[in-house]
DNA sequence: AGGAAAAGGTATGAACTCAGACCAAAAACG
DNA sequence: CGTTTTTGGTCTGAGTTCATACCTTTTCCT
């Protein structure tokens, strides 16, 4: 009388339900944004109630994830008006090198975020390119890819690269884009700690870059598509050779 | 001394952490691929300490989420061995169409869900073409497209069309694919059971179907993209025009 | 018939999370 | 200079979730 179903379907579908420790949540997401330069060293984080409301998480549990990033260094803390919590953390080295050799699993997850990525990222450039953009939003795009153009540390490159990619993620107003886009990055920006970094590469990037924005500012959506392909499929190329 | 970082980029990439309440979220994930048809009418769920260490909950809060499931009437539970969980669900009509009128919330999650789509779902397509298929994969593939194509009433067809999109997305072989695709049916199914259904769209569907099956055998991504592109554009043309 | 195995059903104590109220410090404001 | 306001720090009781046992029912196999 029970049938069972056809199996590939159900393996494929249900995954682990995450946010158990609702404050490794936070804590992941919060260093996330952190490391990945959405908040720079020196800048103030929003207060806790506030940071809180946006999480979804009550003040207690928010106080635990901020003692994390605190002992961990990322931020510090001071009370009363005016204060608040300041990210200290310099953008280059520290934490998730920790995980020395990286695991099957990990290395798969890593695969995985590649092919992932080639497929949301030329997609959010599409899309981006695709809206009518404010003139507001386009200088948002003209600043961040010129920060990433000027930065002068590798260190502080790889940050504003990330913040490049997420502006461009957020020209498209789909949180769920959004939500992919920082997704991959978190995962990239991990890869990319782990291995050297060569100035041709960075130059390289830099270019492409400079035809992606005239591409989202021109309006032309497959242009900007396979430009962003383009840079994926090089990001890639480098990464899968160095930690595959 | 501490600076505010540019605005767009914290208000759009710290997002709600989800998951308080574990059960709700196996109940949600539960119900959807029934819904959607990965267990259809009278398959056997799996066991109840195989779905928690898939779910990765404990068996208890497994247990409420089956509770829930059964007193909405999904699934019916019968004990000892050779029993099991039994999906009883009738395709059609049940829940969701609680929330009658649609919050503009809603309205725009659903929007939303449309533009992540329409970059999700022919990337699959494209990364399917592209990946090298055994012979049984491609079996399937065939096997989704025919029931789709077979199937009579209008509520098996839309489980058998959940069914066809979730397996291109599986032949990627990538899980974070599988799961955008996934979450994105979820809602579209949402979105179709709250709209009349037309044969002629049907039919429309179902020669698109069609195309992007040969173009995935055939291993050509571009033409697999640009298929479930035109699919996507037509869908989000008709559930614009009628839920917008 | 009689066990072994597989499935759901039950129970318990520890840990986590929540909401809300309240305290303390420090800057801003009049 | 003192009051107000903003911000982090603390506490508590109720509700969830977890891990880990153990029990009961039913079927399959010898």
């Amino acid at each position: 009388m029970s049938t069972t179903p056809a199996p590939h379907l159900p393996e494929a579908v249900l995954r682990p339900v995450r946010g158990h420790h609702a404050f490794e949540s936070c804590v992941e997401q919060l260093a996330t944004a952190i490391r990945l330069g959405v908040y720079p060293r020196g800048t103030t984080l929003p207060a806790e109630r506030e940071l809180a409301e946006r999480l979804q998480v009550s003040r207690a549990t928010l106080r635990e994830a901020m003692a994390a990033l605190r002992q961990a260094g990322l931020v510090e803390t001071t009370r009363g008006r005016g204060g608040g919590t300041v990210v200290t953390l310099k953008p280059g080295l520290p934490a998730a090198r920790a995980a020395a050799r990286t695991s099957t699993a990990r290395r798969q997850s890593w695969l995985d975020s590649l092919d992932f990525r080639r497929i949301v990222e030329p997609g959010a450039a599409a899309l981006a390119a695709s809206r009518d953009l404010a003139p507001d939003r386009l200088a948002q795009l003209e600043e961040a890819h010129a920060e990433v153009a000027s930065a002068s540390k590798p260190a502080e490159h790889r940050q504003a690269d990330s913040r490049f990619h997420l502006t461009v993620a957020a020209l498209t107003d789909s949180p769920r884009t959004v939500e992919a886009v920082t997704s991959v990055q978190a995962t990239l920006h991990e890869m990319l700690l782990a291995i050297p970094v060569l100035g041709t590469n960075i130059a390289h990037s830099d270019r492409q870059h400079a035809r992606l924005v005239r591409a989202i500012v021109a309006g032309k959506p497959d242009l900007a598509r396979r430009v962003m392909e383009e840079h994926c499929d090089d990001t890639a190329a480098l990464l899968r050779g160095l930690v595959g």
